[in-house]
DNA sequence: GTTACTCCCGTAGTCAGCTACGGAATCAAC
DNA sequence: GTTGATTCCGTAGCTGACTACGGGAGTAAC
């Protein structure tokens, strides 16, 4: 709660966000980050709340979601949809979920192959390649 | 090793792979499906291989590859160079490594925020949303 | 008080990955 | 053998998420 909000142009928040100038201002155009009044005849100035903003748009990005659940997402601050916000990240946790064994299912086809082609240097035959040729394409790695 | 390698046209080879006969087409385009020889005054028809090829285009994608590095995992078919394979192999198990450390980061807080959500039910006070509004914006989720 | 950056704001371009369009050829059903 | 769907092929348009441009206004450093 300590109130050391510090109030930088967009240039300052861009930079301390990690990101372009260009990126907050299309932002604002699609209402994820509030265009603070403009003093006349001055710049806007932005303060933490406005970077903390930022921070949450990115990693929720990261997490997966797109700029529109994100907009979802930040409707929900109203505080009254308890429910939906779960809802959704129940969602995002499925498909995240299986994203990982996926890829657990890759990574083992993978390494196996490495592994082998490995020890099997000096061969004609690569087994890397042979398996790319009729198997790897039959691994079925999504479960439905 | 069975050949019930049915004939299909592009059509039908889109349904079963579940996708639009123009992204077909536009996989062709870039080289990332082979189109068949097409019969003198007719058609081209598709076997399950091209099926098949299909699944792991769709695969790969969801697993977060990008058309281009799927087409880099394709050549490795040349069945040319083993070291390449090999190597091509390594760098793409350690991007799946990245991948899945990175999921298993987002999981984690993912799970977190659900759980809390959902064990303060019947609360006037949401944690996730709570975590929303002045939470999850500062939750570190990006190591660097 | 001039020089050099930064802000503002609207518009336009980019990139990946599709998706649609149009008109001729081919096929499938009756 | 005609009708209606598909295929073919090239080209054009779209969506999401930026990224760049340009010209005028504001600001900071000396």
């Amino acid at each position: 709660m300590s109130k050391k909000t510090r109030s930088m142009t967009i240039g300052v928040l861009a930079k301390a966000a990690g990101i372009g100038v260009e990126t907050i201002r299309y932002y604002q155009r699609r209402g994820l980050v509030a265009e603070p009044e403009k003093p006349y005849g001055s710049i806007r100035h932005y303060d933490d709340q406005a970077l903390a903003r930022l921070h949450f748009i990115r990693t929720a990005q990261w997490l997966g979601f797109s700029l529109d659940e994100i907009g979802g997402l930040l409707t929900l601050q109203d505080g009254t949809h308890c429910d939906e916000a779960r809802a959704l990240g129940e969602q995002k946790l499925t498909s995240v979920r299986q994203k990982i064994s996926s890829l657990q299912r890759i990574e083992r086809a993978l390494d196996g192959l490495v592994q082998e082609c490995c020890t099997q240097r000096g061969n004609v035959e690569c087994p890397l390649i042979a398996s790319l040729q009729d198997g790897i394409e039959n691994i079925r790695l999504l479960p439905h």
